[in-house]
DNA sequence: TTGAAAGCGATACCAG
DNA sequence: CTGGTATCGCTTTCAA
């Protein structure tokens, strides 16, 4: 099967095609059975230190690039660890969040992919990244259901983490309930004396996954007082805030709880242009504890949230991978708490 | 062709194998070509109406999930845009450019994917983004040279775009001068009448990339004045600032760019603290125009920073992988400029 | 110590 | 209209 040899590609144009292991066997005068077994450095079988060179020399001139999905094919599994990527810009909290998982993860040798899941919802994003066929799959926030776990598993993941109100059967759940948020929230707020309670939830789509529970967690902690909830729906915008600062004296409200310290600001910059003090006439609690809340004044009460840390999920991931066995766990994690500052 | 039931598997086990499309068309009782050929839609081929639905059934039947790299590995290329995700964690405006050129990709059939490159540097994460055959790469920073793009290229990168500081041999390269945000707002000071211009760095690791060009950018705009650049390194913590500030009247400036709104924030909360007015005493200019710098009072000048939309950047990455010939291009862009309000 | 060859799962060509 | 079958790139067992 004469091959004819092509003619060399112009230095700038579209190179030929990538080479393969096979490439680097003719080249180094060897079978593709020892190029692989050189480049993965196989304990199982030894290889002369002349055949070695000659190997890696080829390889090196060809520049030649293992193919992943032909590797994970072959070997029928991966160490890809699929996290879809949350449909709304991710705030700092969770920014951090994924970047600690992320380095750990990569410590125990997985590689992290961020997958943009697109529009898809729960059970049919299931099987678009059942596609990929990663080892485990962690997904922030709700949404998926038994179904879409028993796909996943199906399709060889051996982890699925869920990181969202209720535990699902067959996941991993990491049981983050934002009820607890607003709820210390609102037992803060009526051990201060506070009775009518503002709750300001963002307009802006795709946050009500944690504005609503966290509303309702309010709610529950007013529960058989004579303490009331209003709720207040805020565009993320200062005019907006302007005008329910506007109107903030007829609402008769002397607390308010945001959705989180980005709205906290938000509100506290228009009450203070309309004059009305905090904490005196209205007492303002944030959420997440930012560093921006440290620095407003007064400086803001928060409600502190601890996730769990990225080293930590790590470690429950691998632990699940490594043994399947290991029973699908509820951990009740994030833990709330109010950090009393001067707002309130 | 009568199928005995399989019993029904135990919940909480670990599921058998997926199945394959040989295991759909077994138990459709066709061949897998006529699987893959119904599966697909082929309009190469006329499949009769029974069939199909007998196939569809079976698919559905078994949880069929198609393998991605099996598939990829058979077609020679994938419809994945690679995109490395950044080292530090990355900042709202970040957040938003990349959400958008998520969905924009999406509309036009791509699989963005966020890759965790962890540690590794230039041409060596070159060589692992490879691996994947991603049919497009973009880079966000630089630290990658022409071999890293030409390794990218080989393995079937049909476009490489970096954004970054410098415009690399055969990558598309979004221009992104971040020495123009620090020119601006020198230009700016200047233009008000300050001589003496405090410049504040992150002390937190991995920000240089952005903070030296932007340092260098106001040593450039004063260059030839008699004004004076002092490099203020500040960590992002309020012990920092107030120790900062501390000695501020001893530094003797009369302006300040700092490096984002964020240390702006902070670092004016700080000189109040300390009774240094802002703008008579100290002007200060934040940079990228967040809407934080609105709420602070006085309000924040700050250096708007036009980054293209993630729709243009989608079309580009489109374009050039529809037509590889397309030579790659420099396009200049992160236009800079000064939003003046109350601080300077 | 090295090589030949059998697949992994999906697709597309060419016969029937 | 449908079924064999070669093939993508790589790993690994078995023979030489």
């Amino acid at each position: 099967m004469a091959q004819i040899p092509e003619p060399p590609a112009p230095s700038s144009a579209v190179p030929s095609a990538a080479p393969t292991s096979a490439d680097v066997a003719r080249l180094a005068g060897v079978s593709r059975a020892t190029v692989s077994y050189v480049l993965n450095n196989s304990s199982a079988v030894r290889i002369s230190e002349a055949t070695r060179r000659r190997v890696q020399e080829a390889a090196e001139e060809l520049g030649y690039v293992p193919h992943a999905a032909a590797r994970s094919l072959r070997a029928g599994h991966s160490r890809m660890v699929l996290m879809p990527s949350p449909s709304v810009p991710a705030g700092p909290l969770y920014s951090q969040f994924f970047n600690d998982l992320q380095w750990a993860l990569g410590r125990l040798d997985y590689t992290v992919v961020q997958y943009g899941g697109m529009g898809l919802r729960g059970d049919e994003a299931a099987r678009a990244w059942a596609e990929l066929r990663p080892v485990a799959v962690i997904v922030p926030g709700g949404g998926l259901g038994p179904q879409g776990v028993h796909v996943l598993k199906r399709s060889g993941a051996r982890a699925v983490v869920i990181m969202g109100p209720e535990c699902i059967e067959g996941a991993h759940t990491l049981l983050l309930d934002h009820g607890e948020v607003g709820h210390s929230a609102g037992v803060h707020l009526l051990a201060r004396g506070r009775r009518r309670i503002g709750v300001v939830t963002p307009r802006e789509p795709g946050l009500d996954a944690f504005s609503g529970p966290r509303l309702d967690g309010v709610r529950r902690a007013v529960d058989g007082t004579a303490a009331t909830v209003t709720e207040l729906p805020l565009a993320y915008r200062e005019d907006a805030a302007a005008g329910l600062a506007g109107r903030w004296r007829s609402l008769g409200l002397d607390a308010v709880f945001t959705y989180n310290d980005e709205y906290a600001q938000l509100l506290m910059r228009a009450l203070q242009d309309e004059r009305v003090s905090v904490p005196d006439e209205t007492a303002v609690v944030g959420a997440d504890d930012l560093m921006l809340g440290r620095l407003l004044r007064p400086r803001l009460s928060t409600v502190h949230i601890e996730l769990p840390s990225g080293q930590d999920l790590a470690e429950l991931v691998d632990r699940a991978v490594r043994d399947p066995a290991c029973a699908p766990r509820v951990h009740d994690s994030l833990g709330a708490r109010v950090v009393h500052r001067e707002s309130s």
